[in-house]
DNA sequence: ACGCGCCTTCCTCCGGACGGAAGCCCGACC
DNA sequence: GGTCGGGCTTCCGTCCGGAGGAAGGCGCGT
């Protein structure tokens, strides 16, 4: 083919026509294989857990051969399956894959006996979540049987800033992650969303002093959500447990005992060293406003 | 060390081109960019829940520049996580990639309730499976919380024949399905796992007949899974609801009726046609011989 | 010091991937 | 019926991204 060509002339540039003619793809930028590979899972959301090949191709950008071709490989090893109907949905072997994060259904599968427990006792949602960068990870998700109200899915995702269980990760994470977060739009879901930066820092502060969280209202309306840190073996914080209530409900903060109760034999099925000071101190200074 | 997968990976394969795939073999070899890129996440099992670079390399049969490269793309994305220690692991977002899946979480999150009830009820691990391909794929398990024995993870693939809701499944799948599945070999876990073509054909004839799978040791010893169908609007059997108890449990038999209940209250909840004669008949005889 | 894994970066050549184009099926609309 | 349009599939030539060899930096045990 051609001769070597001069790394740093672009002269050549000139005389090939750009065939891209794609001006801007702000979002997408699969420029390699594996990351269009890659868009295609990603163009399925929840949202939209059900899309035909065009749609696929639209919404990654990707022309429809290629495509047809990418989701034909997927297909075939099991990450798609094709419906009734011709559209295609997530398969059972991302399942597979997926339980097996470390910090996903591990955590889970340890946790869920005491959870359940929880749902038992206090009737209210209850969530186990981790973090996974600026987000929140929904690791499980019991839902009260009646009063079913819930954004909280498996898998489900959300700012770490708007909802109880990610301001205790946030509260607990390194100063760093805190910064960025804080510096990053906060993103308004209610009239209650925290958005404030100052807020914010103060709701942290207040979260490490009393060891939970307490959130009215900032991801969806008429939820009063409460959350507490989970430890891990060396003390650190490595998940939130979280019960959500309807609003109304009375005395919502009686379930801080129980809840923090829950998140400390966790934690201790998790190997924390047994029970921290600050914890039971902190538990007991939360469960005071109650008595008034 | 454990014991090294058979991968077909040989080191040296650059003599002869292979003769051009052309379209048969499924899960053998990596020659598409995005049939790589997938064969890293295949590297990850249940039992390899944590690899280094080096290992997805060797599991994978690719160079480890590839890997290397593969990897950090996969990792930014968030399909793979690098934990303190260095090693990787399936990271967040495909659990969130997995959540989506039609027959997988989605249907788990309607049924969790009624599982829920009956795992309470019962005090027996709890299982609610899917087909997939060859294989029973678990949607959910809810563990007994005293005596764990168990090998049905959330995510957890066994191959039909071997377990209750795997012969459930099997026995009101398609006639070809069949047929592929008594044509392959039937592996052997335990002395009692079903083997021979005729034992099993009969055994899913029985299935038919009464509505329940019984198995006894077949998968594990000392463990009696009963399983029966749940069915979906069209009256179709989409999924498989299974209990297991410790063999030595008494009166194993009196479960089937809770079972065939909490079975027919998801298939209601799926908008299957409300309950069919021939489910309430069947559930009838197979507790007859319970009371004797 | 030395060797040995493991990980990371750089660079070149080759072959697979991309997308245009055309064919196919089906349902809608005139 | 004819025609059109949208969605899907197949084919094929070009070209650019990817594969992997080679070399360099760790950390560790001998």
């Amino acid at each position: 083919m051609s001769a070597t060509v001069p790394l740093s002339s672009t002269s050549r540039d000139g005389g090939a026509p750009r065939p891209r003619p794609a001006g801007g793809d702000p979002c997408a930028g699969p420029a390699t294989a594996a990351g269009r590979t890659l868009a295609v899972l990603a163009a399925f959301g929840p949202e939209h857990s059900s899309l035909s090949l065009s749609e696929i191709s639209r919404r990654t950008g990707l022309s429809l051969t290629t495509t047809h071709r990418l989701v034909g490989e997927l297909r075939e090893w099991g990450a798609l399956e094709r419906g009734a109907d011709g559209r295609y949905g997530i398969g059972l072997r991302l399942l597979e894959l997926g339980a097996l994060a470390p910090h996903g259904l591990q955590l889970r599968e340890l946790a869920l006996p005491y959870l359940d427990d929880l749902h038992h006792a206090t009737r209210a949602n209850v969530h186990l979540a981790v973090r996974d960068g600026h987000d929140v990870v929904y690791v499980e998700s019991l839902r009260a049987r009646g009063a079913v109200q819930v954004l909280s899915r498996l898998g489900g995702r959300w700012p770490l800033h708007a909802t109880g269980t990610g301001q205790v990760l946030l509260a607990y994470a390194s100063p760093e992650l805190q910064r960025e977060v804080v510096a990053s739009p906060l993103r308004r879901f209610t009239a209650n969303t925290i958005t404030d930066v100052e807020e914010l820092r103060r709701t942290l502060a207040e979260v490490r002093r009393t060891g939970v969280a307490i959130a009215e209202n900032q991801l969806t309306a008429e939820a009063l959500a409460l959350a507490v840190p989970v430890r891990g073996p060396g003390d650190e914080v490595i998940a939130a447990l979280g019960v959500t209530v309807q609003r109304a409900a009375v005395k919502s903060h009686a379930l801080i005992p129980v809840l923090a109760a829950t998140a400390r034999g966790i934690s201790r099925a998790l190997g924390a060293p047994s029970v921290s000071t600050v914890d039971r101190r902190s538990v007991r200074r939360t469960t005071q406003p109650d008595l008034h």
